[in-house]
DNA sequence: TTGTATTATAAACTATTGGTTATATAACTA
DNA sequence: TAGTTATATAACCAATAGTTTATAATACAA
């Protein structure tokens, strides 16, 4: 079983979370939407389903499928160490881009 | 080339990011302190170098890495899509063990 | 220059994975 | 019941990736 980096590592599986972040909808529904086969398309359900990304509730011959974004918090978790580091990084280039300026006006003057 | 959330599935290369947040440091630091094989540490190296989530300062013989956490912003800002999901879980089961608790209140009551 | 450290690269192997095609399963419909 | 719709699964293929072993490259030290 894959975990979540993993899973959502594959960008077929990340247009399937994010058009379940739209609405929950059935196998068909994705396979049109998505323009992808639909083996395929209940083959990345199913490594969704197991990682517990998505869940299935069975209406008839369909399955409706939802998301659950409760994983990825763990990654969110994981990357909030970083996030310092990005700003900082902003933060720098704020502080240069603001040096620049300030040299830009000292020579205008 | 990998992109970054491929990057970042991988286990091994993830240690290496969390080792970099603490100190820029060499191939062999690295090698030491993840008990990894040397040449697997340079192959990903390289691969992180590639993905420009690290940056190399070359020092006499030693190669000294250090973090550049930028990439990652492109991750967190597609989390952030699904970050009210997972509050929104929060929100219930908060809701759920506060019903819980005033259930329990007008029992005692 | 010769030897030693440090790191990168090449070659090869294995396992895994995304994808397709074909088929099975199950539920609805006429 | 027979046919159709919706989805899952199996078998297979091609490509890729992680890992190891062996070797090359570069800089320092004696």
């Amino acid at each position: 079983m894959l975990d979540t980096y993993a899973v959502i590592a594959e960008p077929s599986r990340r247009r399937i979370l994010d058009r379940l972040l739209i609405s929950d909808s059935s196998v068909g529904d994705l396979v049109q939407d998505l323009g992808l086969s639909q083996p395929l398309v209940s083959k990345h359900l199913r490594t969704l389903r197991e990682s517990g990304l998505v869940r299935v509730q069975i209406e008839a011959q369909r399955r409706i499928y939802s998301l659950d974004a409760g994983p990825l918090e763990d990654v969110d978790e994981w990357l909030s160490a970083y996030r310092a580091k990005w700003n900082r990084h902003i933060d720098a280039l704020a502080a240069h881009l603001d040096q620049r300026k300030k040299s830009r006006e000292e020579n205008g003057k």
